[in-house]
RNA sequence: CGGGGCGUAGCGCAGUCCGGUUAGCGCACCUGCCUUGGGAGCAGGGGGUCGGAGGUUCAAAUCCUCUCGCCCCGACCA
């Protein structure tokens, strides 16, 4: 086999660029710092698109857009939001052939120009809840870029709502963060650990921010979606308020959320292997691949019009790719739809037509299966149910074999600097302690779990009370 | 911005030290034949401002000067 992606031991990192680059994901565009997503790519994009957009819609979400550019007087209207974004923004100082009056920020998230636009649109009791989501580009100067994980204009969806009181915001924030995690989980089969970020690490200008965490292959965390309670901390920089049952005016309590392209990196840093790309069923547009294969003139005959019977009946239900190109061999094939992640395999020959089967390669565990034609539709679906689910559990485990208890530091410094996971461990709720931890090891706090149990316990650093664990990773 | 490296065909490279026919190789691509149960073979073919500018020379991918760009490693981040 000719190698075309480099093993997952010998180089993580640029395994993973094969992956992208040879599963016809993306590809590096002349703009430093942006990529092209390629078809293969977009198509899961489109499958993260999809989805989420039902499961927003059915929470009672609507769709708007709000436009790429932002006055520079938006940005700086609330403080720690200015501090958080100035570094990283592009900004437009020219336009017409003319330098601008007031500059004009290319958007690194939505909030203040859609703040500006809610204040126009929230004045009593009754124009709440406000539930709106845009599907949206967005900029973020990056130093250090890589593909899908971190590009400098990255696609997204950011959600931006507006509520009553603190506690509905909170419910709202909590909610999505659900719907996160059973998206992750059911359709990218990546199970997440839902908590609370800290104060270091959460969003500049939110009262507090939660986040999904997976865990990759290299034992690394990614935060693989965030939702945030703003407070009135928007409202007040933009004077939203509201009139309230009572006839008095209240400012507007705000959540905002969003997950990214960055998903898809996630998508391949969980399943794939050292073959190429490995698709859960559910994220892949074309989930089947037929591979014809015969010999001589007469045996071809045959051979396509029992392959164009199984086609047929697939079709009713699935996007099949029938590869009967003529100019490659059979083992060219199978390597580049494996290349592309492509979930089942279905190899079909004369000794198949022979028998009344097919045989069913399942990409994941590329394990071979002979079976029969009859009942085929049935047959693949199963699989390809099967497929899915087992590739949740497998990746379940896998976290649940690389999360740690651990109550002292030098035992923690030794897994970090070591083979990595997610270590549970004691903290006081420090800052100081928490930055301690990041500059000795590069390790952060990635979030504190809602499942936390209750327990008494040392703060690893300095050593003060803690009533539960948090937890440590190195992260994306 | 600091440290390291690289620009020669779509991709990966050789050639540069020591200047000299028409700039070469592998992969990819095109045509034909032949093949097809794990990345076949043969024959033919297309494709180059040697990153750019200037200079030295009878002669520059090769030597000199300047310049542009990119990649990797460190300080920010979904």
């Amino acid at each position: 086999m000719a190698e075309k992606v480099t093993p997952r031991d010998v180089d993580y990192s640029r395994w993973y660029t094969d992956i992208v680059l040879q599963g016809k994901l993306a590809d590096y565009s002349p703009v430093k710092g942006a990529m092209v997503i390629r078809p293969n790519g977009y198509a899961i994009w489109e499958l993260i698109q999809s989805n989420l957009d039902r499961l927003f819609k059915e929470t009672g979400h609507v769709n708007a857009y709000f436009p790429l550019l932002i006055p520079e007087s938006f940005m700086q209207k609330e403080a720690e939001h200015v501090e958080g974004f100035s570094p990283e923004c592009a900004v437009v100082t020219v336009g017409g052939g003319k330098k601008l009056e007031e500059n004009l920020y290319i958007r690194p998230t939505s909030e203040t120009i859609i703040w500006a636009m809610y204040k126009k649109w929230i004045n009593s009791y009754r124009d709440l809840p406000l539930l709106i989501n845009q599907w949206a580009n967005v900029m973020r100067w990056e130093m250090r870029t890589r593909l899908f994980l971190r590009t400098s204009e990255f696609l997204w969806q950011e959600g931006h709502t507006a509520h009553e009181t603190y506690e509905e915001a909170e419910e709202e924030t909590r909610k999505i963060l659900n719907v996160y995690q059973k998206f992750a989980e059911e359709y990218l089969a990546i199970p997440v650990i839902p908590g609370r970020k800290s104060e270091a690490e959460k969003f500049a200008g939110a009262k507090h921010t939660y986040s999904i965490e997976a865990m990759m292959q290299d034992m690394k965390a990614l935060q693989a979606g965030t939702s945030h309670n703003l407070g009135q901390n928007f409202a007040k920089a933009f004077d939203v308020q509201f009139q309230d049952k009572e006839g008095k005016l209240q400012y507007v309590w705000a959540t905002s959320w969003g997950v990214s392209t960055r998903l898809i990196g996630a998508l391949i840093m969980a399943h794939s292997d050292d073959r190429g790309l490995v698709l859960p069923p559910k994220m892949a547009q074309r989930p089947i691949v037929m591979v014809p294969i015969w010999r001589g003139e007469d045996q071809k005959q045959e051979v396509l019009d029992y392959a164009d019977g199984v086609l047929k009946e697939l079709k009713a239900k699935y996007n099949v790719i029938f590869d009967d190109r003529d100019q490659y061999k059979p083992g060219y094939k199978f390597s580049e739809w494996e290349l592309q992640g492509i979930p089942l395999r279905l190899e079909i020959g004369p000794k198949d037509v022979a028998k009344n089967a097919l045989v069913m390669v399942r990409r994941d565990t590329m394990e071979k299966q002979f079976v029969n034609r009859d009942g085929i539709l049935q047959t693949v679906e199963t699989a390809l149910d099967t497929m899915q689910k087992e590739m949740l559990e497998r990746a379940r485990n896998f976290q649940q074999e690389n999360t740690f208890d651990v109550d002292d530091y030098d035992t923690f410094k030794e897994i970090v600097n070591g083979k990595g996971g997610f270590i549970r461990a004691h903290w006081c709720g420090n800052p100081e302690c928490e930055t301690k931890v990041k500059n000795d090891t590069k390790a952060t706090i990635r979030n504190i779990p809602f499942d936390q149990k209750k327990e008494a316990g040392k703060c690893l650093i300095c050593g003060g009370a803690s009533d539960g664990r948090v937890i440590f990773a190195k992260a994306y």
